[in-house]
DNA sequence: TATCTATGCCTCGAGTATCTATGTATAATA
DNA sequence: TATTATACATAGATACTCGAGGCATAGATA
């Protein structure tokens, strides 16, 4: 991470779940996707990503499978997103709208949305 | 806290300056008004907060003053916020901002603005 | 040729934030 | 009398992320 490291605590997981729920991405791939979707906000480091998807997959939101290794492609470990992940993004996603919402409340009206 | 425990990290101080920006409370007080501004959605435990308002005052972000007790009110330690902490303010709120919007990017929209 | 950068997987110790539990004390209520 | 609300505070446990490091290959650069 980069901003405010303190504040993308909780989130990451649910960052990786919403890639993943678009198309199957091995985990260099989730970290340019993520930085490239959020402009660069999110630089993911190595070392909190794949810890992350060790522990989706090993509580079953996640499922993973090695590429062939071509001559110019080694390989690659790619994730796919399970049923339960999807449920379990669902459920992080509406926490995350009452979240915002909340804190918005909090600094006082729509501070967030407008500027 | 209360709602997805991890998400909320990181902002608590914010939150907590930002109820001080508007008047001075003491910490009981506090975690009422945070309460009542995001309808329940933060509820902050008093060992989450205190060590925060000492933190925040060690820091030169608050003041705090003792008010006298009288026969029906206790001595309560009230918080003031400092021209160190408004600075504070402004840049959290800020980073907050770039931080919501990323995550909305991420999830793909205004995800967290609809519905 | 040697070194650096990018790719691609991984682990570990440290730092930080919050939680739960606990402690102290008083006043009001059931 | 016992519980709840008020009001301050600390301490140990837990959880998430970071920074640093390790391993390996390919391409670019010096």
């Amino acid at each position: 991470m980069n901003i405010s490291k303190e504040l993308a605590k909780g989130s990451t997981a649910m960052l990786v779940l919403s890639v993943l729920s678009k198309e199957n991405l091995y985990g260099y791939q989730i970290i340019r996707t993520v930085a490239n979707l959020s402009d660069d906000v999110f630089q993911m480091n190595e070392g909190t990503l794949y810890p992350i998807l060790h522990s989706l997959e090993k509580n079953g939101m996640l499922e993973s499978y090695w590429s062939e290794a071509s001559e110019t492609v080694r390989r690659r470990k790619y994730y796919r997103i399970t049923e339960k992940g999807l449920k379990e993004l669902a459920k992080q996603n509406k926490e995350w709208k009452e979240y915002s919402t909340a804190v918005s409340k909090v600094l006082g009206g729509a501070a967030h949305v407008t500027a």
